[in-house]
Order: structure tokens, then C-alpha cells, then sequence
DNA sequence: CCAAAAGTGTTGTTGTTACACCCATGC
DNA sequence: GCATGGGTGTAACAACAACACTTTTGG
């Protein structure tokens, strides 16, 4: 007998706000099964696209959403994750600057939102469980790879930074040894202009270079910024 | 128009001998296409089974064999990697003792054998680069995961774990650094039988605490093996 | 007695942590 | 002038890297 799976594929999309925090995009479901509970973006893999071409096309669909960054979390297939029928999910994480997008809710979705990753309500299928999968990974990728600057403005306030880190890993750090530890690195500039935001000292504003980040790695530097 | 992808696992099962060094099973495919070319073991997952009883399951039929270690490792799914339909292949990579098994070919092998990583035959479909992108991961994981013992006899020479670590890192290590900085964490219990290969001193047996392990991890601990 | 592998400590250097006060602005 | 957030340096301590000789066995 022939085979009768589906390969469907679903996103965790971090977004990043100063003040609200860390949350991630979830969408409304309009039809049976889960039927008005959220869930993650995603659906099934057309059969001549890759598996990231199914993620961004359904991002664009269901959201109206590009991610800068995107990657592969895990493949889920326990046989009866999906009621109707066998399915199994290849899922990626990524990060957006929320601010970029006007999210806005469209054909299969009743809404689009962002739910601050504290804040989570009841998920359709095993969402939840890929949801606390992809925070575990991004915990551990921020830890060794500059990725947390996908999640900022291309120009920030180096406190931005650190409240990023703060509200990820779920800790406080020092302000001093953790600047010092990033700025030792290289990679992140400090520029000449200042910003200023409600009360306080004006802040110099920062800015990741991309390019010092590659170069850096390739000749072999590592980035433990283990804290 | 309904999906007509088809789902397959595929595994990077890694062996040890401190004489041969770290080397991966291979099948030798009867049939086209890649007819004779060596591949990964796998193949198409039934409808009933999870991902990880299919890998177990295939690693059975075509090789004879039980990995004590598998994890994910990563889904591939360009259009193109098999010639005749699309098939997304949830890839696996395993650990095992290959002194433990008998490997030999069964029903769709022409044959079955271990090929040191570095002397790998060219492959079947994109199993080069999974091949290599299992390696990396196996790399990054023995830094913080004390996964190698599972490669490992259960009582063995301290000096196997070196050259393990040497082989799967390909660089020399400092033995009294290294020795120092994994006794430190006190999951390894060194016992009072020795063993005596060939010439030289005979080597006090040592074996991993997998509880003592488990008992640290609960309590917070990190295990940067960093090298 | 020679070759082979196992075993073992110390020291200098580097990185990490802990910690507190001044600065620039808005109200 | 006070509240708010930004900016900065040093000293104690811990971790890491570098390094060479002795021990036990087989041949």
C-alpha cells in the first residue's frame, strides 16, 4: 500500500519590542479542527517549492509577513499530531522586526496577532510544544551567534541590546561586563548619532556590521557570549 | 490538486574504534537509481509510525542494528534530490558500538559496511552533505553533551575518550588538560581493574555516571567542553 | 634495557565576575 | 532640582593553556 502522509511546514516568528517584550505571531484559526483557536502559521508544502519556499509563501499569506531571518527547528511527525490525517510538520523559527509589517489577517485566518511569549493562550494541534521548542533553540542560539540583531532596528540604543538579551534568556545581567563582552568582539559599532526616548540621557545609537561580524568568523573566532 | 510528496528518514549511524577512528554506516543499494553507489540506511516512513520507529525500524531491516543514540539531526527537501518524485527526508544521526553488532546486508542492500569519515565513497542522491552536516553537528554536540561514551566501551581506558575527542575534533589535545577538565565535573568514575593492550602501562578502566550526569544537569550545571 | 603507553602538578596568563558613581536630558 | 535612563573602570578570583618527567608493562 502506498504511502498517505502530508508534509506541511509551520513557523514561529519572533518579534521584538523594548517594551512589550518578546513575542511570537500566532493566527486565528477559521475552520474545523482547532477551529477559532491560534495556532502558528503554516500549511501544507506545495510540490514544487523547497521547504523555506512553503514557509515564506505561507507567512505572506496568512500574515503579510517577510522574515529576515529563518531557520529549520525540528521535523514533528508522532501519527496522530493532526486529527483528519497523517501529517507530519517541518517547523522553522525566524525573527522580524514587528514594526516593519502591518500584520492583517487573511483568507484561511479569522485574526493575525502577536502574543508575548509569557503570554500565551491555548494553541490548536502541538503547537505549544513547538512553540516551547523554538524559544529553547533561540535561547541557545543567541548565546553563539549574533542573531539577535535581526530582532532590533538596524540603528539602536545599545540598552535595546541588553533588554533583548534580559527578556530571552530571562535573567538580568550586568549592564558594564555585558557591553564589554559584546563591544570586545568587534562586530557592533557605535555610531556618532544619539536617540532619545521619554526621560534620561540621550543614548548613542549602535549598529551590527554584518560584514566585521562574517569576516571575523571565518577566521575562526567564536562567540561565546555564554552569560 | 492534492500533495504528492512522499516522506522518508535516513540515518548517519557513527561507529568507533580507537584503532580505526570514527567511521559511518553505509548500504550498498541494489537498485536504481545510485544503483552500487554506497547511501545512507532509510527509507519511506508507513503510515502508522513515528519518524524516529521508522529510522529504528529501517536501521533494523537493512543493517542489522540498534542505535543506543539517535537524535534529529535535519529535513531536507529541495524538489530535486530524488529523481523520480519528491521525497522529503527527515534525516537522523545515531551512536552505537560497533563491536556490539554484526552488520550485514539485507533484502534491498547489496552490501553493508563502515567507512571512516574520512575515506567516504562517493554517494547516493544528497547524502554527502548530509553525511557532512552530521559530522558538524556531532562536533558541536560533544562540547556540552557527554554523548561520546555512548561510541565508548561501557569500561574503557581513559585515553580511548581522548583519542575519540581528538578524532572527532581533529586537533591534538593536552591529555593531562584534558584529562583534568572531565574528571572535574565527576560524571566519570575511574574503577580498580585496569586493562592492558599491547605494550605500554596497563590503563585504570573508567566508566560515565550516566545518574551522577543527569543528578548535575538537574541542578543547573553546564558542561562546556569547550576545546 | 629499550620502546610504548599511562599517569601526574605547577605556573603564568586570560577571562569573568562583582561592584558604584557620574552624566545628560525632560519635567 | 529631581527623576530617569546612559555611560564608564578596577580589582579579586576562577578558568585555561602551556609545559616534561616518571611509572609500568612487553619484548
Amino acid at each position: 500500500m502506498p504511502q498517505s502522509i502530508k508534509v506541511s511546514v509551520d513557523a514561529v516568528v519572533f518579534g521584538y519590542d523594548p517594551e512589550e517584550g518578546v513575542s511570537v505571531l500566532l493566527i486565528k484559526r477559521k475552520y474545523e479542527p482547532f477551529q477559532k483557536f491560534w495556532a502558528l502559521p503554516g500549511g501544507l508544502v506545495e510540490d514544487t517549492e523547497s521547504l523555506e519556499e512553503a514557509v515564506r509563501r505561507e507567512l505572506k499569506e496568512e500574515a503579510g509577513i517577510d522574515v529576515t531571518y529563518l531557520e529549520q527547528l525540528y521535523s514533528f511527525g508522532k501519527p496522530d499530531r493532526d486529527p483528519r490525517n497523517r501529517v507530519i510538520s517541518v517547523t522553522y523559527y525566524g525573527l522580524v522586526r514587528p514594526k516593519d509589517f502591518q500584520i492583517s489577517a487573511q483568507t484561511d485566518a479569522e485574526d493575525v496577532a502577536w502574543f508575548n511569549i509569557k503570554k500565551l493562550p491555548r494553541l490548536a494541534f502541538d503547537h505549544k510544544h513547538i512553540v516551547d521548542t523554538a524559544i529553547k533553540r533561540l535561547r541557545g542560539k543567541i548565546a553563539y551567534e549574533p542573531i539577535g540583531f535581526e530582532l532590533l532596528d538596524k540603528k539602536f540604543p545599545f540598552s535595546d541590546l541588553e533588554k533583548l538579551y534580559q527578556a530571552l534568556l530571562d535573567q538580568n545581567l550586568d549592564r558594564r561586563n555585558f557591553k564589554k563582552k559584546i563591544m570586545a568582539y568587534g562586530f557592533l559599532e557605535e555610531l556618532d548619532e544619539s536617540i532619545q526616548r521619554g526621560a534620561g540621557r540621550p543614548a548613542k545609537l549602535h549598529q551590527f556590521n554584518k560584514k566585521k561580524y562574517f569576516e571575523l568568523k571565518e577566521n575562526g573566532y567564536n562567540f561565546d557570549l555564554f552569560l
